[in-house]
DNA sequence: TATAATCCCGGTACTAGTATCGGAACCATG
DNA sequence: CATGGTTCCGATACTAGTACCGGGATTATA
């Protein structure tokens, strides 16, 4: 009849995502990169630390383009439940 | 100091998410789809019926999971203002 | 020391998303 | 006609996301 609060689980796939999306990031501005995705420099703050845990699509997608992420590799990442054999974005970025 | 109010081109948008997810359902039945999405059935019409603009960011993986779709690909797709001459969604789908 | 840049945090305020319930319409079957 | 499957809708309820403000901590540089 509610909606529901966030499970651990959840919690913790929104820290991952914060920190992927804070290693992307790397040496630029945090509000540099707010500005250029079109949100508030709180907003992504709270996304980087993981306080916003699910936060809006277009909210990401936005995020996602201007550090030049994929949509797909960031999903596939913070979704998974253990370690995986994938490349991951970190190694792609670094490559 | 408040959260903004969606504005008409966040609508649209949400528009164009909706009725894509809902021509990517195909024959698939509504339940079925959000029941293995992980998200209720009410949530899922909202967001093909576009009622819901911006939904959350897993809310639409998961779904696009479900459905074999690309993320990067929905969100370009639902994010250029005008036609394009990429591939769409459909004409892959159609493939 | 001073100045700027960056990031963090708590508080506040408001809209939006997620979910359930109850009911209704539609269509294809039996 | 009856039954089931699917979709739709309004109402309701609650949490979560987005955003701004003021302040503080840190670091680097002048």
């Amino acid at each position: 009849m509610v909606r529901l609060p966030l499970n651990p689980a959840e919690v913790e796939r929104g820290q991952r995502l914060g920190a992927l999306l804070r290693r992307a990031r790397g040496q630029r501005s945090m509000l540099n990169t707010a500005l250029e995705a079109g949100v508030s420099p709180e907003t992504l703050r709270k996304i980087e630390t993981g306080r916003v845990a699910t936060p809006a699509f277009p909210t990401i997608a936005a995020i996602a383009d201007v550090l030049g992420l994929s949509l797909d590799a960031v999903w596939s990442e913070i979704n998974q439940t253990a370690g995986s054999a994938q490349i991951t974005v970190d190694e792609r970025l670094a490559s």
